[in-house]
Formats: structure tokens, sequence, C-alpha cells
DNA sequence: TTGTAGGCGTTATCAG
DNA sequence: CTGATAACGCCTACAA
């Protein structure tokens, strides 16, 4: 690859004034920018970008380090933070930290060697000290999709209890009293303030919470399935379920076809994050949307703010929202 | 953030000693090498990677240029790809295309700039011609999911044509003789060849083409019902339908829906690519299954078996691969 | 085994 | 407006 020094033997100049081309610096005659412009052109040259960021200590990329790369939670918020970061030249490293700590750690330690100029935080096996202890060596780390009271100012994160109300109000309001909840694993703290929420609209409707209808399920793949399962052998009766998340619902939605019921019918489904493909589904979904763009975009421009020295003084709480659908309806009977 | 140099005066030693214990080079006294450790560990120190790429010529990183960073098909790939890459030490540094070719190519000079070690492909508005100059330039590119002849040692691409054939001969299998295709937007070569691959196995059935019952769609959301519903219109008989993707597949599923009838029943559908929702879709879709993780792990091989220096010979032909399940049945009747 | 010193490609300061 | 030249942080002969 072609450097700065032959630009500019090839232009007849120093490279100082080739490097002030580049940056824009106009105190360039014409006649030389044009030379630069021609011989970068034709040495298809690009400026090795370690070497400007050794010079000017500023890498102008941010990174985060994220669960997985794949999926339907953290692309839609990569895609939104790359956006709005593009924007304004900045670049992103997506790195991703499996949930295991020792991954958390290492992507982490990638991401200051490489000198990014801030990083986002989405990890969840990492523990609250730890985090706390790096943001404070670290000015410019951000943590999304959790909240650290430490940490208040560099949290962007959702107000999982209110969705969980949202959700069980909604079946209140349909009329439902016999409501199960399914939640996630309750080690996480956004399943446990949503099970939270669950409980506060049961009390507000002077429903009695009943430990026997709340069964602890896992998010992924089949946990729905299994935690689904466990309910429905319990001796109670029930005509609507809360889900933690989609996953889960998809889980209630495969017991009853079993069944050869369908949700909505018999029983009520209302699902936790509306994924895109929650909407496929046939009854589809009643579910609470998480708005996973927007935090994506809330992060990057507290990001921008940031980098520009503006003071951050509090983090970003985001209201989540009710979308009603298909999979719920008043009980029968 | 600490320096080497900072390093070695803690420690007492010069900064090549300190140079020599991150490098595990072993020619190093047991005692320095402590003393070394124990002033990185106090300095929480991490090397610049900037100045160690400028030093070396080595980033240890390999680029990926994507249409989005979210969607079910380029994550699983990244994920892969970044799988194996991080157990060699190597680490993705993922961008965006959009689809732009404006984007596609700031990603590509944005990568560039970074110093890969390596760049990774996966784009469609970039023209084949400007595909292979770049290619000519870089010997460290290599093109994901598509197939360009000049370039074939460093493309990993699909058997598009087998898919089509495979879910066709299924339905003709189960007995089908009037079966549709809604294909994906014809100006994609992948369409084409699946297209080609519906007719070839029309042909060695000896069921006679008929361009009555093909109509284009487009791969993204409800690019499906429009198709879908195009061909519902004409008036021509059919009991299956051979779909472009399975975007497209739910299309038919939504149309069919609307007459409250259900996929299976009197029309079977087939969709394209076995993304992980359609497992959740009711019926389950029978589709084509796109190996896309295994796509990218041969990727990221061929990209550390070149870093090696090992001649790349040929690029790689993946086979797709029929998944039934209850979206396709005998015909009625 | 250890240290010295030059170089990697840019930027930025300071004379001209 | 332009050109030397000293950083930036690290690696790596080469010498000791």
């Amino acid at each position: 690859m072609a450097t700065i020094k032959e630009v500019s033997d090839l232009a007849g100049v120093s490279q100082a004034t080739v490097s002030r081309v580049m940056n824009g610096n106009n105190k360039v005659s014409e006649i030389n920018r044009e030379r630069v412009m021609a011989a970068m052109d034709k040495l298809g040259y690009q400026p090795n970008s370690f070497a400007q960021a050794l010079a000017t200590n500023r890498s102008y990329s941010v990174g985060i380090v994220v669960g997985t790369l794949s999926g339907p939670f953290y692309g839609p918020m990569m895609h939104s933070i790359e956006s709005v970061l593009r924007n304004e030249g900045q670049h992103l490293i997506a790195t991703s930290g499996h949930d295991d700590l020792e991954q958390e750690r290492d992507a982490i330690r990638f991401l200051n060697s490489r000198r990014v100029d801030a990083i986002l935080l989405v990890v969840q096996a990492m523990g609250d000290d730890e985090l706390i202890e790096m943001c404070q060596r670290n000015p410019n780390i951000f943590v999304l999709n959790r909240y650290v009271p430490e940490l208040a100012n560099r949290c962007i994160y959702l107000n999982n209890e209110l969705g969980g109300y949202l959700a069980t109000k909604h079946l209140i309001d349909l009329g439902h009293t016999k409501i199960a909840s399914i939640t996630g694993p309750l080690v996480h703290l956004d399943a446990r303030e949503r099970l939270q929420g669950y409980r506060n609209a049961l009390n507000e409707a002077g429903i009695e919470y009943d430990a026997q209808l709340v069964v602890e399920g896992l998010y992924q793949e089949d946990g729905g399935n299994k935690a689904a399962a466990k309910l429905f052998q319990r001796d109670v009766e029930f005509t609507g379920v809360v889900c933690g998340n989609d996953n889960i619902a998809i889980g209630v939605y495969d017991i009853l076809s079993l069944d050869n019921e369908s949700p909505a019918e018999r029983i009520s489904v209302v699902g936790y994050d509306d994924m895109f493909y929650s909407r496929y589904l046939r009854p589809k979904m009643t579910t609470i949307r998480f708005p996973i763009e927007e935090m994506g975009t809330i992060a990057a421009n507290m990001v921008l703010q940031n980098l520009s020295n503006v003071d951050l003084v509090k983090g970003v709480q985001l209201e989540p929202q009710l979308i009603v659908r298909e999979s719920s309806a008043p009980p029968v009977g």
C-alpha cells in the first residue's frame, strides 16, 4: 500500500503538504492540491489509520461488546448504532462476549488495545462491581440494557417493571383474573423487574398473587417449552399467561398446539420484546415492544456528546409499549 | 493509558525487555519477567495495537462488509466467522454496506485504511468488474455468497440451482404436477439460478414449463405478499408453490390465511433459506436449508490459510439441503 | 540475557 | 503557503 511519502514524491511536494490536503487544511495552493490529489488517485492511496491514530491519539471508532453477533436482539441495536456513528465519521467495531465472563473481558481488552474512543457494553456475565471499576478508569464506557445505580449517568435501560405491568394489565382489562407468569431466569435483574410489574398490576386490581401461577423459565430457544409444560402440569387454573419474552411465549404456543389449541381461544398469551418474527406467528402475538433501535440511537448519541465533552448528567430510561395483536382475547365463559 | 516506557521504567528494565515478555519471547530471565509482569499489572497496561500494527505491519484483524448488521441472514454468518477467527487470535471488524454502492465502497475504504489482514465481502450493489479490480489489487479479499467466474478461487457460494431443483423435486415426488414459482428479483443471479433449478426439475419429470405459473417477487418483508397475491389472481391452477426465500413463503402463508386456509391443505409451499424463525411458523415450513454458518466457517478458514501463505486453488461451493416439515403434502383429490 | 537505536506512517510545530 | 523535523508507542536487528 502506498504511503504518504510515495504520494509526496510523486506530487513533488512535502509530506506535510500531502497531509494538509488530506485533512482539508485550506492553506494549500490550488495547484499543489491538484497535484496531490492526482498522485493519491494514481497510487490508490489510503491513509494508514494506525499511523494517524498513533499521531493524533484518536481512533475515530467506537467498540461494542454484545452477547452474540447474531440474533434478533443485538442485530437491530448494532444497526442503529452504526448508522448514527457513521454519519459522524465514526466507525463501529463489534465484538461478542457470548455471555461468558472471560470472553467479555477479552473483548474489552481487545477494544482497549484498539484504543477505541468509546466502549458500549451489553454484557450479562460481568458483575456490577467489575463494571463500576472499569467505568471509573475509563470515562468513555457506556452500559446498555442494564441499570447500575452507581453508573446511573452512563446507563441506557428499559423500564422493565412497566413492561410487566402493561402486559398483565392488558389481560386484566380483558377480563382475566387467573393470570400465570412464566419469567426469565430470575438471576437477571430484568426478569425480576418484569415479574414485579406483574405483581403490581395484580395488586392494583385486587387480585391475589399466587406462587403456583408463576414459573421460572429460560430466555433461549426451548426454555419456553419446558417452563410452559411445567406450568400446565401444575394443578392450577388460568386463562392468560404473561411471558418473560417472545421465545417463552412461543413455547406456550407450542404446548397449546399439542392439544390442537391456539392462543387466545382458551388461553391468552402475551410476549415480551416484540422480536421481528413475532408478527409472523399465527395468531400474531400480543407483546411488549422493546425499543431496541431507539436504545441504540440514544447510546450512539451519548457517545458522540461525551466525545465532544458535553457533560452527561443522567442516563436514559426507555418506556416499553404494549402491542395488541391476536394472541390475547377476553376469557371465555 | 500506560505505555511500554512507563512499564519499563517501573520494572527497571529496557523497553525491549518489556516487549519481549509481551510477545512471549523466552530469552528473558525469570526475575525480569516477573518484574515486568508486576509492573504491567500495576499500571493496567494494555499494548497500543496501533503502534504494534504500525511496527509489524500486521493488524490481526479481518474486516467484513455485510448488507446490514441486523437480520437473520448476516448475523449467524458473522457469528461463525468471529468464532473461528477469535480462536486464532484474530478479530472481526464488522461494517455494513446497506446494499448501497457508495456505502459499500466507503466500508471497504475504511477497512483498507484500517489495514485489516483480510476483507470478507458480502455485497450486492457492487458490480463484478469493480470486484475483480479490487481483488487484483488486494490478494486478501474474499467474496461470500456470490460467484464471480474470474474470482473463482476466492468465492464461497451456494449451489442455488440445486436448491431450486430440490424444492421442486420434493413437490413432484409428493405427486404435484401443477407447481408455481415465486422467484426473488431476477436481477440477482441467485434468483435466476433458483428458477433454473425449478425448470430443471420440471423438465426431468416431463412437466412443461408454464410462464403463467412464475411470478417475480421481492426478498424483503411483504414483497412475498404482493407476489403471492399476483399469482393467486392469475387464472391458473396449481397445488404447490416453490418460493425464492422464506419471506416470500410467508407471504403465501398470509394470502392463504385470508381464506382461512393453511399451507399443505390445498396448496403446498416450500421456502428457501431456512431462517431460524421458519420453525416457529405453523405449519412449520418445509424449506431449503442454506448453510450460512458453514459458509462463515469456511470463509474464516480460507482467510486463515491465505494469511499463512497457503495457496488457494479454488473456491467452495456449498450444497443446500431439503428440510421437510409440515407445509408440504401430497395434493388432494 | 539485555540494551541501544532506527524505523513503521502520520500529524503538528516551527521556521522560512 | 511550504518544508524540515520531532513526536506517537512499539518492534527488532545489532551490539554488548
